[in-house]
DNA sequence: CTTGACGGCTAACGTCGTTAGCCATACTGT
DNA sequence: ACAGTATGGCTAACGACGTTAGCCGTCAAG
């Protein structure tokens, strides 16, 4: 798996995101995950540079497993845009405030592994041919209705399986 | 306009707006808000009870402001759903962080004006004959190419307007 | 003339990210 | 066997943040 880090960082990533996936990025807090470790803040700095290296950790596994969800998707169901949107949708609600940490401020891309987030992007545009303007609708569409979804945005009698059904069939060729 | 706010409140909303618009939402805070007017942080809690509410109104000026130009181009162009996009682009675009800040978190409804978020809602909902499953499709699709371009997903040489052409061709009835 | 609303102020609290500097343990090289 | 050096903790502190408490001047209305 990742062995861009240390194994003690390993455990600090992994408590931030435990920290995070229960109770929001307003919690994911240096003094807070230091506590869940039985450690200080300050030592969490010898093992991360600051809290934004332990955000690009958790944002680079969120891309890491909604590649490889997608890629699953693609492997069950070649070339299929719905199983791809339903794999996308799937995760991407399973981890609400990972997605939205992933997704709510511009990517630290040098930060990230090489090529990780061509990967993510990869299964998509394989299912669009390599119809560049197509993928780039799908992903909106996708990321449009997740977001507003996690957020609630949506009424909340609205019918979010047939919003998704519908803009499938008018996106795919 | 806007008699929701004393006079006074309406010049700290305006200060907290350039703020915000200038400098992004990191930029906002308190101390700089009261500094921009000339007054001390504490002061500002004499208008309005929190910064929540501060933001609360400069998510309003957005719904209601956004609300107006999608209103005007379905007045230019009667029932045409790329003039309604074209609007929601422009508009958010020229606001990129109001635009985040009211769409980046879950909307505080019961502190909006009444009706307003329908209002805002409507000219898409009439330019799709009522097809709720079309009109959120379309949603979704706008917030999601707006909210991505504004935070650098897409590569830098996509050729964005090939993308929203492509989509709205493909979800248009 | 008094009263009260209005709209400023200072001082302070608790929380946040972060820095500086100290110290114990444990591995390494001679 | 001993010195040296990572490694990984710690405390104390700083500055910025949102927020609260409490004080004070100005001014219009009774």
């Amino acid at each position: 798996m990742t062995d861009r880090l240390t194994p003690r960082a390993r455990q600090i990533a992994t408590a931030a995101r435990e920290l995070l996936e229960e109770s929001g990025p307003t919690a994911l807090t240096l003094r807070a995950l230091a506590d869940r470790l039985g450690i200080k803040a300050p030592s969490l700095y010898k093992h991360f540079p600051d809290k934004q290296a332990v955000e690009v950790e958790l944002i680079a596994q969120m891309l890491e497993e909604s590649a490889a969800a997608l890629e699953s998707a693609e492997q069950r169901a070649p070339g299929s845009l719905p199983a791809l949107a339903e794999a996308y949708r799937t995760y991407a609600l399973a981890h609400p405030h990972l997605y939205c940490l992933s997704t709510e401020r511009p990517l630290p891309r040098p930060a990230l592994p090489a090529g990780l987030e061509d990967r993510a992007a990869m299964p998509l545009m394989r299912a669009c041919d390599g119809d560049l303007d197509l993928a780039r609708s799908v992903w909106a569409f996708a990321h449009g209705m997740v977001i507003l979804e996690i957020h609630g945005r949506f009424p909340d009698d609205a019918d979010l399986n047939a919003a998704w059904k519908r803009g499938l069939k008018s996106l795919h060729p």
